[in-house]
DNA sequence: ACCGGGATGTTCT
DNA sequence: GAACATCCCGGTG
């Protein structure tokens, strides 16, 4: 394992100074880098942009709330909510402090942690469907609101955000999944690896 | 394969 | 009281 110079398994945490810029600068380059909950470890393959006040579709459009308060903090902490009262899903805090930006994560290739992962995810039959989708990601690396506003480049609750990996290319790319007419539904801000068999859906 | 609906609770009107 | 950055299951082709 000495010597081979792979794609890079540096194990480091990415920069907060690289997480501060526009959310939609970021997303596409947090394709590839690693999600990691204690053992457990994923890939991202799927991610949208929320853009603060600019954004009818970021829960930041109205002004800070309780709720969305880690949204308005500085970049690299992780922002988790509740989805439909069930599920929850989680955010990298980007852009400038105050600014409310953050990438949505969609999901993920699961690398390490497989049997840890098939423990919070029972329903799933085969690997992809073990963290193919917001709520599942974060049911499958055991993420909950708990997490919320936790340092992702500290490792803040054993949560870390790896700088391994290397995005693609070319990216796919497309209006982001599951917003109401008139909230943002034809912004072009979802991101994802093309073809990849994790993805929340096709294309 | 595609489609419809229920679960469940926090946030905001 | 409505809306919601979702998931799962059970129907029908």
């Amino acid at each position: 394992m000495r010597g081979t110079r792979a794609a890079a398994a540096t194990g480091r945490p990415v920069d907060r100074e690289w997480l501060r810029r526009d959310a939609r600068d970021v997303a596409p380059e947090l394709l590839g880098k690693v999600l990691a909950v204690g053992e457990r470890r994923g890939r991202i393959v799927e991610v949208e942009a929320y853009v603060g006040a600019i954004d009818p579709g970021s829960h930041a459009f109205r002004g800070p709330t309780p709720r969305n308060a880690t949204m308005f903090g500085p970049p690299g902490h992780l922002y988790v909510y509740l989805s439909y009262g069930l599920h929850a899903c989680c955010n990298v805090v980007c852009g400038d402090d105050g600014q409310a930006s953050a990438v949505l994560l969609r999901a993920l290739a699961p690398m390490e942690g497989l049997e840890a992962m098939a423990l919070d995810r029972p329903r799933a039959r085969r690997p992809r469907d073990i963290a193919n989708g917001p709520g599942k990601l974060c049911q499958a690396l055991g993420i909950t609101r708990a997490h919320d506003g936790a340092d992702l480049t500290t490792g803040d609750l054993g949560i870390r955000l790896l700088d391994d990996g290397t995005p693609p290319p070319a990216p796919g790319r497309s209006t982001r999944i599951g917003l109401g007419v008139g909230r943002g539904d034809d912004l072009p801000w979802r991101w994802f690896v093309p073809g990849d068999p994790n993805l929340s859906r096709p294309g």
